[in-house]
This record gives C-alpha cells, sequence and structure tokens, in this order.
DNA sequence: GGTTTGACCCTAA
DNA sequence: ATTAGGGCCAAAC
C-alpha cells in the first residue's frame, strides 16, 4: 500500500521480523521496492523513536549496529534489547547476520 | 523550489 | 583485510 508514508510502511515491515530474527536496512528497503533506500530506513527509526516497534532487529548489512549515540537509543542498549531476544552480539557490537538474518520473502506490502 | 543531512550500501584501490 | 569515495532517496530547513 504505497498510501502509507516511508516510514508507516517501515514500521510495519519491522512489525514482522520475529523474536530473535535480525534484517539489515538494506534488505528492508529493498522489501518495499526501494533497493537503495536504506539510509531512509534508519532515518524512519530513529523518527519512531522509542516505541513498541523492535527497531534493534534491525541492523546494517555487515551485521553490526550503526548508531551514532547521540539519541535516546544507544548501541549499548540495542545490545541489550538482542540479547533479551536470544541474539548474540559481540563485544564489537556484531551479530552473526548469517545465522539470525530474516528473509522478509513475501511480505512487501 | 533548492540545499543539507543521514541508525546505509556498493565498488575500487 | 581496511580505507575512500560516490550514490541513493526521504525528510527537514
Amino acid at each position: 500500500m504505497p498510501d502509507l508514508n516511508f516510514k508507516e510502511r517501515v514500521v510495519e515491515l519491522v512489525r514482522f521480523i520475529p523474536r530473535g530474527k535480525v534484517v539489515s536496512y538494506g534488505q528492508i528497503a529493498a522489501c518495499m521496492g526501494q533497493p537503495r533506500a536504506a539510509r531512509q530506513v534508519g532515518w524512519a527509526l530513529r523518527a519512531t523513536g522509542g516505541t513498541d516497534l523492535p527497531w534493534w532487529r534491525v541492523i546494517n548489512n555487515a551485521g553490526k549496529i550503526s548508531i551514532k549515540g547521540n539519541w535516546e537509543n544507544t548501541p549499548q542498549i540495542q545490545r541489550q534489547l538482542l540479547e533479551a531476544d536470544g541474539v548474540k552480539v559481540s563485544d564489537n557490537l556484531e551479530v552473526e547476520m548469517a545465522k539470525y538474518r530474516y528473509a522478509l520473502k513475501g511480505l512487501a506490502d
């Protein structure tokens, strides 16, 4: 449904991510038909800022957390949330993408 | 309208 | 493996 705003679509998509799985920004962008709009996904998540949305399950393609740290949400918080979901995060804020990656296939709006 | 800014991604050296 | 540069597109100014 293209009627929704960009971040609305991102939110809906992120909401589908099951517990214990992670997705990259690029995958979300690609799933909504814009494989080059990865940055906007991050922007959208920033805008949501602190809701019931599982934003912590979204990381970059390298399987690493990319937050700057200036916002309410910090990489440490994200790591805590991920571990709470059962996802192991290294001290370097890296996640085993190959293992926890979620396909997102068929979830296009 | 244009200009700037990113919680990114890809390619090349 | 790591660094540098360009591109991408939505939102804010």
